[in-house]
DNA sequence: CGCGTACTTGATATATGTCAAGGCATGTGG
DNA sequence: CCACATGCCTTGACATATATCAAGTACGCG
C-alpha cells in the first residue's frame, strides 16, 4: 500500500511540507527564488559538510544523496539527530554556530546559499519568509517526534523509522536505504544488533521483506503502523 | 507576518535566554511591551491549561508555579515534553493547534496573551520580534537536548535533570521540586522506581542529599556534571 | 577471485521495568 | 489528640528487553 503524506501529518501543521518541495536537480536556486542562487557542492560518501560549533555561514539543501546530522557525546557515543533527504533544507541555525555536525551518507550534491543572503531576502519576500518559517517549524516538529520515538520499544522505533523513510522517500512499498545499520542504530538510540534482529523479526512476521540488506519492502503497512506505538 | 519581525532580528545574535527574563509578578504584560497586556489566570494544582489539538489562540507565560506539557501515546504512556517554570513562555505553535497538552504542576498564575495580538505586535516591534525569535530558538534547543537526554543511562538522565533544574530555578545548591516522581519519570523516559533508586544511589555516593523527597541538595555538582554523559 | 566492510545470528550479561509490599508524611473526622 | 485514610515515595525480589561479546556469513568492490 502506498504511504500518503497525510498519514503522519500532524493536525494543524504548517502548509508547505518542506520535503515535498523537491528542487529541480539542475537548478541552483533555493525556494524557487532567483535571488537565492547558490553554489552546487558535490560531496563524497562520508564527507564532512560542517562540524559542530563551526560558524553557520551557509544554509544547505540536499539536491541528491542524503546527509546525516549528529552530535558526539563526550564518551564517544554518537546521536544521529536527523537524516536529510533530497529537498530538505538544513544547517539554518539561530545562533551563529552549527549545533551539530553534518556528513554525507552517500555521494550526492548540495545547494549552498549564504545564510546572510537568505535572511536578507526573507525580509522582503513573503514567499521566502514563509518557506523559511516552514523549515523551522518542520525542524521543531521533527525534533519533538524524535524525542517521542526514543521512549518507545525497539520494535516501535524501527517500525516508525521505516514508515518515516517510506513517506519521506515517497516510496510506494519498496524503500532503498542509503544509510548503514550503524547510522540507523544511532538515529534510533539502539545498537546495530538490535536493529538487525528487529528487522529480521519484522520479516518473520511478514510485516516487511528484506530482498537486500538496504532494500526493504513494506508488506503490511497497517501492521507496522500498529507497531509504531 | 511574523517572519518579518523575526528576520529583522540581527542574525547570529540570539542572546536573550528567555527564562532569565523573569516577569515582574505583578505586571500583566509580556516582554515588557505595554501593547502585550494580557489576562492573569490563576490555576490550581493539576488543572488542565490546554489540550493537544485544541486551537492555539493564546500564548502563555508562567508568572508563578510550574507547568508540564505532555503527550499521551495511544497505549496510555505519557511523555512529559517540558517543564515550564516562572518566566517561560509556552503554547506558541506554528500551526493553529496545540501540539501537546499542558497542566499546572502546582497552583500558580499564568499570563495569557492572544496569539494573534502577539504576532501582530511582533510585526512592528523589533524588540518583541526578537523575543519571539528567542522563544522559538529556546524551544528548539530544548527539544534537541531532550532527545539527547533520552539516549543516556538512568544515572545520566537524572543527573542532567537535577542540573537543569538547579540552573533554571537559579538555585544555589538546594532545589525545591514542584513535580512528583511520576512527572520526572515521564520527562526522563524512566519509571518512578528507577528515578527513586537513582536518587538514593546518588545520595549514597554523596553527590546529592535528600532532606525531603522534593528537596534536593546538590553536594557535588562537578561529580554530577561528570555523570551527565 | 579474494579481501574488507557490513550485516546477521547466537550466547550471555546487565540495566531497567514490573510487581508487590512497606514506610512516611499529611490531612480529616471522631 | 488520636486513629485512620490517602497519596507519594522507597525498597525488595524477580522478569525481560536490550546491550555486549563473539562468531559466522554475505555482499560489494577492487
Amino acid at each position: 500500500m502506498l504511504i500518503h503524506a497525510a498519514t503522519a501529518a500532524q493536525p494543524g501543521s504548517v502548509a508547505l511540507p518542506v520535503s515535498r518541495n523537491l528542487p529541480a536537480p539542475h537548478l541552483n536556486v533555493m525556494f524557487g527564488c532567483p535571488a537565492l542562487a547558490g553554489a552546487v557542492m558535490p560531496v563524497e560518501r562520508n564527507a564532512e559538510i560542517f562540524g559542530e560549533d563551526e560558524p553557520a555561514d551557509y544554509v544547505y539543501q540536499v539536491l541528491s544523496g542524503s546527509v546525516r546530522t549528529y552530535k558526539i557525546l563526550h564518551d564517544g557515543r554518537r546521536q544521529v539527530t536527523a537524516f536529510r533527504l533530497p529537498g530538505d533544507v538544513f544547517g539554518l541555525e539561530f545562533g551563529g554556530a552549527h549545533d551539530c555536525s553534518a556528513e554525507a551518507v552517500v555521494k550526492g550534491r548540495l545547494l549552498l546559499v549564504r545564510r546572510s543572503v537568505l535572511l536578507a531576502i526573507a525580509k522582503g519576500d513573503a514567499e521566502v519568509g514563509h518557506r523559511l518559517w516552514a523549515v523551522i517549524a518542520a525542524e521543531l516538529r521533527r525534533s519533538q517526534n524524535h524525542s517521542l520515538l526514543l521512549i518507545k520499544s525497539a520494535q516501535e522505533r524501527v517500525a516508525a523509522f521505516l514508515l518515516e523513510m517510506a513517506e519521506r522517500l515517497r516510496a510506494d512499498s519498496t524503500i532503498e536505504l542509503s544509510m548503514s545499520r550503524q547510522d540507523i542504530a544511532d538515529y534510533l538510540g539502539l545498537t546495530i544488533e538490535t536493529v538487525s534482529r528487529t528487522l529480521t523479526q519484522l520479516a518473520g512476521e511478514a510485516a516487511i521483506a528484506l530482498p537486500a540488506s538496504r532494500r526493504i519492502v513494506l508488506r503490511n503497512c497497517s501492521a507496522l503502523r500498529r507497531l509504531t506505538g
